[in-house]
RNA sequence: GCCACAGUAGCUCAGUGGUAGAGCACCCGAUUCGUAAUCGGGCGGUCGUCGGUUCAAUCCCGACCUGUGGCUCCA
């Protein structure tokens, strides 16, 4: 017999091959009802699955997350369903749950166009109305590959399928599909879906296999999550941070360049803003140098970087050896050792920190590329820290609070991650056993909460990654932190300790923003244009009223830029509306609206982004005033006078 | 790089096998305005590039470039 017990310790005993669902409905019926699939021990699997082991038992209703992932499974199957009965060539691949919907592969011979998607969309709903209950088989392997003979895909799955595996097949209605399950009870579940979008995808993510099509897809348990998904997806669409960057001027591409940003006055204003924000920050603890951007590729050859990142690199030709054999850097780390090793350092000048803000060029893949947050030319705010190995865990702590003190500016929230040693790595174990003690150690000392990837590490060294979530909710890769004991044995990197005797040191490699570029767009997204009064390319507006109270508009805008605020008169033959309009289309945190009234009284009407007609008139030197203290404060929008 | 889709004025987009149109922006004029688009006029396009089909191509076909969504990659 088996004993389950239920979350709130009552136990069940039940006989071997007892389905789940008899035991929920002895439970309850209502809780029958609600049951989308129950969790053994952990293991998520469906209502009609015989029960095998005894343990934990949970009743997965619509609330619980992996209970939305076996709604979404299905959806997938729901998917091939309805593709095969219109498409019955079409071979079927995978069809996972994936974190915000659902995909299935196909191949066909004929991509689908959007067009297709309504249509198979139309016949979801009729696979769904049918309620068809998904109903599963185990059977042996000679089955399997008898009855999926016309899959091709389906077969070489069934291929690498161990021995020792349960091989199970579900169907609902008319379609078999080879699946592990679990699935909900019947096709009727799955009442909330939308298809998104079509794209190709490498059979198995294999770039030399066949190219498959993708149909990505989405499915909730409600209309109200469906639709607040597609409101967020909308919502997305509308901060794209490369619509916003056009329509808030502030940079371009061209094809002249492809993956490399022309930035407008206004976009270069706001990137030196926070490029300065960056270099006030670092004054204190950090050492900013200068290198070169072209290197012999002698430099990468000791690195370790020219075998395996030579692709991405651009070769620049050497006329006089005629060869490629000169390159763009990509990166600043080994420009950074260079540097250290032009002094012999001392134990007490440790941790030194090197800061470059170069250009950096990397050979992206056109197709990768995409806006600002894919690009082949960017700056990042690139560290290279060189320390003792008894310094790490004092280095992690500082530099992990000026990481999280810099997103907490702009309102973002960090989660840090610990990423351990990749399969494709250089340097040895014993070095790794090291590195990847020291930085979990430190990472502890911080005393913050952290998730585990394994494998995840840089190829030189460990790393702890910071991924921020932005205001809508979506998650970033930003900041890094990364251990590597490589790079001082490559190059021979030394200090001399306490001893008199050489030692050698630790480098960590950090950055906060990832690129300049990247994290420009993700604030784009994440303020929807409406940044902060400090980060604002254009911090006011001045408009008088009429053509004769020009100049006295003109007095406001110098009192601002003598208190360096970004001031600019709008004095332009147009309306008052039109011209209130178009500071608001462009997002200009404050209006100041200068009339006879304020021309007398040496005051200003201020109209605060986003609220609308509540002006409120002060005295000019009291809106310097204010305004300076907001810039200084770094205020988050919403600041005197409101308005986000 | 691979698959699909797209490229028409500075921007957003309509349109056609017989060499193009709107709104906005820009320029000029009128208007001088109290918090989200005043009115009139004008300028502006080798219809992404190159090749093919055709009497004729912006339109059909092919290649390339660039972008978009993915895949792959991401030091």
């Amino acid at each position: 017999m088996l004993v389950l017990t239920l979350p709130d310790g009552a136990t069940r005993v039940v006989a071997p091959g007892t389905l789940p669902r008899d035991v929920v409905a002895g439970i309850g019926a209502g809780l029958l009802r609600a049951a989308i699939a129950v969790a053994v021990n952990g293991e998520v699997q469906d209502l009609m699955t015989p029960l095998r082991t005894g343990g934990g038992f949970v009743v997965l209703t619509n609330k619980d997350p992996r209970a939305l992932a076996v709604l979404r499974h299905s959806g997938a199957h729901i998917l091939a369903t309805a593709v095969r009965r219109l498409r019955p060539d079409a071979q079927i691949g995978f069809g996972p749950a994936i974190d915000d919907g659902f995909y299935y592969d196909f191949g066909v011979s004929k991509p689908f166009t959007p067009d297709d998607l309504a249509e198979f969309e139309a016949e979801m709903q009729k696979v769904v109305a049918g309620k068809f209950p998904f109903v599963r088989e185990e059977v042996t392997r000679s089955q399997a590959l008898q009855r999926f003979s016309d899959d091709p895909l389906k077969l070489e799955r069934i291929a690498d399928l161990g021995d020792d595996e349960v091989i199970s097949t579900y169907a609902d209605g008319p379609f078999t599909d080879l699946c592990r399950g679990p699935h909900v009870p019947d096709t009727g579940y799955v009442r909330h879906f939308r298809l998104l979008h079509t794209a190709g995808a490498y059979w198995r993510g294999d770039e030399k296999r066949p190219m498959l099509q993708r149909i990505y897809a989405t499915a909730f348990f409600s209309k109200e999550e469906l639709d607040r998904h597609l409101h967020q997806l909308e919502e997305a669409r509308r901060r794209d941070h490369r619509v916003l960057g056009k329509a808030l001027d502030l940079f371009h591409f061209f094809p002249v360049s492809p993956g490399a940003a022309f930035w407008t006055a206004r976009g270069t204003t706001l990137y030196n803003t926070l490029v300065d924000f960056v270099r006030e920050r670092q004054r204190d603890d950090f050492l900013e140098v200068k290198t070169p951007l072209l290197y012999q590729k002698a430099l990468w050859e000791q690195s370790g970087h020219w075998g395996k990142y030579r692709e991405n690199m651009f070769l620049v030709h050497n006329s006089e050896t005629g060869e490629h054999d000169m390159s763009l850097k990509p990166m600043n780390c080994p420009s950074h050792y260079v540097h250290y090793n032009v002094a012999k350092h001392s134990y007490r000048e440790l941790p030194i920190r090197y800061v470059t803000f170069d250009v950096l060029h990397r050979n992206e893949l056109s197709g990768a590329l995409s806006g600002l947050t894919r690009v082949r030319q960017f700056a990042q705010d690139d560290c290279h820290v060189f320390l003792a190995e008894s310094q790490v865990a004092d280095e992690v702590r500082f530099l992990t609070h000026f990481i999280l003190g810099y997103y907490e500016t702009f309102g973002l929230t960090a989660t840090l991650k610990f990423a351990t040693r990749p399969p494709e790595r250089i340097g040895s174990d014993e070095l790794w056993d090291r590195a990847e003690g020291a930085l979990r150690k430190a990472l502890e000392g911080t005393g913050r909460p952290y998730e585990l990837k394994e494998g995840d590490g840089a190829f030189y060294g460990p790393k702890i990654d910071f991924d921020v979530t932005d205001s809508i909710g979506r998650a970033w890769q930003l900041g890094t932190i990364q251990l590597d004991y490589n790079a001082p044995e490559r190059f021979d990197l030394e200090y001399v300790g306490a001893d008199n005797a050489m030692h050698r040191p630790v480098v960590i490699h950090r950055a906060v923003s990832g690129s300049f570029e990247r994290f420009i767009a993700i604030l784009i997204e994440h303020f929807a244009g409406a940044f902060p009064l400090w980060l604002s390319p254009e911090q006011v507006r001045v408009l008088p009223i009429s053509d004769d109270l020009a100049p006295d508009a003109g007095l406001v805008v110098r009192a601002l830029k003598d208190a360096g605020v970004r001031a600019h008169l709008d004095a332009r033959n147009e309306t008052l509306n039109y011209r209130i309009r178009d500071g608001e289309v462009m997002k200009t945190p404050y209006m100041a609206v200068v009339g006879k009234r304020e021309a007398e009284q040496g005051t200003v009407a201020i109209r605060a982004r986003g609220t609308g007609a509540k002006q409120t008139v002060m005295p000019v030197a009291e809106f310097v005033a204010r305004v300076r203290a907001e810039i200084v404060s770094r205020a988050l929008p919403g600041g005197f006078g409101a308005g986000g």
